[in-house]
RNA sequence: GGGCCCGUGGUGUAGCUUGGCUAGCAUGCCAGCCUUGGGAGCUGGUGGUCCCCGGUUCAAAUCCGGGCGGGCCCA
C-alpha cells in the first residue's frame, strides 16, 4: 500500500536549496552555526554515514594497491611555488599561516589546498630505482581554499574532505592508465554501492588541474538541474617529478624523471550528492551499505495489550538481525509512532519493521521500504533473507531513478540557434554539443547564457562536427551550469 | 563580483518603521496523567550576554556608525 501523508519537506526539484538546508539542519547532518565562513561541523549522524563512505573509497583503494599516508597539513611557501602552473591556479585561494605565537615565520606556511607539493619532496627521497616503481599512495584528509565565490555547505567549504592519491610509475603508458583504474573505482564505489551516476569527462585544455597534462573529471546532476563534480583524476606528466627532482634509474642506468597522476574524491559533495540526488519530500533515504542506522524497529502498544510481550519480541526480532551484522536500533522511547516514523524516514534509515500485538500473535512483522513507501508482512522466519534480497533491490531502485533522470536530462544540440532556444525552454539541462575546445567560444556561451559553463569531453562515443559557436571542426562535448 | 534578506531562551520566530509594560508565541527539554498502526492531548516546570563594539537618549532588541557571522538570487 501507498502512503498518503504529509510531507515533511518541500520538493527539491523546485525548490532545491530550502529542501537541502531543511534536511541538513533536521536530519543533523551538519551544523552550520560554527562561525567561521565556509568551515562546518560534522555532527554525529552526518560523521558516521561520512566515516562508512570513506570505508567504502579506501577499501577499493586498498585493493587496487594504494597504501595510506598522512602527510602535514602545512606546506612550506618555496615548495608550493616550485611548479609555476600550479601556483598560478591556487595562489588566490591559499590560506597563510604567518606567525607562531608573537613571532613572524622565517617561512610563510600554507595549509595544503592540495597536496602534491607537500607529497613530492618527499617522493625525491623515497625513490631511486624504476624497480621500486610504481608506487601508489593515497591520504584521507582536509583540504584548505579561499574560495571567493560563495560558499554553500558541503557543496562548496574553504575546508573540505576529499580523499587524494598521489602515484608514480616509470612509464606514462601506465601512469595513464592509472587515470582509467581511478574511474573504475570511481565507478565501483559511487554507482554500484551508492546509486550515484555520474558523467566521465575530459576536461578542455583551459579547464586543466593547474600543473596537469590531461584532466579527467566524474560530475553528477543534481535535483536543480546543476552538475557537481565530486571528483577528478589528473595525468601530471614528469611536470611535477622534474620540478622537484624526483629521479629514478632506469634500467641503462640513466637518471629519468618518472610519470606521476593524482586523483581526488570529493567526500563532501558526495555526501551532499546522496542527500540530493536520491532524496525525497520525507527526507534522506540512505543506500543500505553507508546507513548509520539500517534498520529500525518500532514497537506498536496497545491498551490491553502486553507491553513487554511486545518489547521482547521486538528485541528477539534485534537480536538475529544484528547477529547478522546489521546496523539496528529499537527505539522504545515514548513518543508515539506517527512521530517516529518521520523521524527515521528524514535520516534516512533504509528498513523499518512494525511491531504490534498483529505481528506478535501471527510470528510476522511488517517492513516498510523507505525507498518506495510500502509496507509488507514477512513472516519472521523469512525476516533475514527478506533483508539480504531487498537490500539490494533498494539500491537498484535509487540508482535506476538517478540514472534515468541524468540521461532524461542530457539534450543534444547540433547549432548555436538549437542550443539558444533549447535554453531558454529550460536551461537547467546538460547540453551535448560540438565544441572546437577554444577558451573563447566557452567564454562567449558562459557570458551569453548565464553561466553555462563547458564540463569537456566524453570518453566513449566521441564524434566530430562543427562547433555550435563558431562553426570550426569540434567534438562532442557537455555544457551545464556547475556549483 | 553584483543585489536582496537575516542575527532575540536549545531550535524556529514576534516585537524593530513610531525608543518606554514582566521581551510574546511555537517547539524542544524535565516531571506527572492519559495515549500509541504516519508528527496526539492535558497539567505543572525549565530555559535569555536580544551577534559584537561604539554613539544618540532620562531610557536602546528597537535609532545611527563600524565590525563579525549566516542565507538566498544573479553573474
Amino acid at each position: 500500500m501507498t502512503e498518503a501523508v504529509e510531507a515533511a519537506l518541500p520538493d527539491k526539484y523546485s525548490n532545491m536549496s530550502e529542501w537541502y538546508s531543511e534536511i541538513l539542519e533536521r536530519a543533523e547532518i551538519i551544523d552550520i552555526r560554527y562561525g567561521v565562513k565556509g568551515f562546518i561541523v560534522y555532527r554525529p549522524f552526518g560523521m558516521m554515514i561520512m566515516k562508512n563512505i570513506i570505508k567504502l573509497y579506501e577499501e577499493e583503494l586498498e585493493k587496487t594497491g594504494h597504501k595510506p599516508f598522512l602527510f602535514p597539513v602545512v606546506i612550506p611557501e618555496k615548495n608550493l611555488r616550485m611548479e609555476k602552473e600550479h601556483i598560478k591556479g591556487f595562489e588566490g585561494e591559499v590560506f597563510w599561516v604567518e606567525k607562531g605565537g608573537f613571532t613572524p615565520l622565517e617561512e610563510r606556511l600554507a595549509l595544503r589546498p592540495t597536496s602534491e607539493t607537500a607529497i613530492y619532496p618527499l617522493y625525491a627521497l623515497w625513490f631511486s630505482s624504476y624497480k621500486e616503481l610504481p608506487f601508489k599512495g593515497y591520504q584521507t584528509c582536509a583540504v584548505y581554499r579561499y574560495e571567493t565565490k560563495a560558499t554553500r555547505p558541503l557543496l562548496r567549504g574553504r575546508e573540505f574532505l576529499w580523499i587524494e592519491t598521489h602515484n608514480v610509475y616509470y612509464t606514462e603508458e601506465e601512469a595513464r592508465q592509472q587515470t582509467i583504474e581511478d574511474a573504475e573505482i570511481f565507478y565501483r564505489v559511487t554507482t554500484e554501492k551508492l546509486g550515484i551516476p555520474f558523467l566521465h569527462i575530459k576536461r578542455e585544455e583551459f579547464d586543466k588541474f593547474p600543473g596537469a597534462v590531461d584532466t579527467y573529471a566524474f560530475d553528477t546532476l543534481l535535483p536543480d538541474g546543476r552538475v557537481l563534480q565530486i571528483g577528478t583524476t589528473h595525468y601530471l606528466g614528469t611536470n611535477f617529478t622534474r620540478v622537484f627532482n624526483v629521479v629514478v634509474h632506469d634500467e641503462e642506468g640513466n637518471l629519468v624523471n618518472p610519470h606521476s597522476t593524482c586523483y581526488g574524491i570529493g567526500l563532501s559533495r558526495i555526501l551532499a550528492a546522496i542527500l540530493l540526488v536520491h532524496g525525497d519530500e520525507y527526507g534522506a533515504i540512505l543506500p543500505f551499505e553507508i546507513a548509520p542506522i539500517q534498520i529500525v524497529i518500532i514497537p506498536i502498544y496497545k491498551t490491553g495489550f502486553s507491553n513487554e510481550e511486545i518489547d521482547k519480541y521486538c528485541i528477539m526480532v534485534k537480536e538475529r538481525l544484528v547477529k547478522e551484522g546489521y546496523r539496528v536500533v529499537f527505539d522504545d522511547s515514548e513518543k508515539t509512532p506517527g512521530e517516529k516514523y518521520y523521524y527515521y524516514d528524514l535520516r534516512g534509515v533504509p528498513f523499518r519493521i512494525e511491531v504490534g500485538p498483529r505481528e506478535v500473535q501471527t510470528n510476522k512483522v511488517t517492513i516498510f521500504r523507505r525507498d518506495i513507501r510500502r509496507r509488507e508482512a514477512v513472516a519472521l522466519e523469512n525476516l533475514i533473507k527478506y533483508i539480504e534480497d531487498t537490500k539490494s533491490k533498494v539500491l537498484e531502485t535509487l540508482r535506476k531513478r538517478a540514472e534515468e533522470r541524468l540521461n532524461e536530462n542530457i539534450i543534444e544540440v547540433r547549432s548555436r540557434d538549437e542550443l539558444i532556444e533549447a535554453y531558454r525552454r529550460g536551461g537547467r539541462r546538460i547540453f551535448k554539443i560540438f565544441f572546437c575546445g577554444r577558451k573563447e567560444c566557452a567564454d562567449e556561451i558562459k557570458s551569453e547564457l548565464d553561466g553555462l559553463e563547458t564540463r569537456g569531453m566524453p570518453l566513449k562515443d566521441v564524434e566530430e562536427g562543427p562547433c555550435v559557436w563558431c562553426g570550426e571542426p569540434g567534438h562532442t562535448c557537455y555544457l551545464a551550469k556547475a556549483y
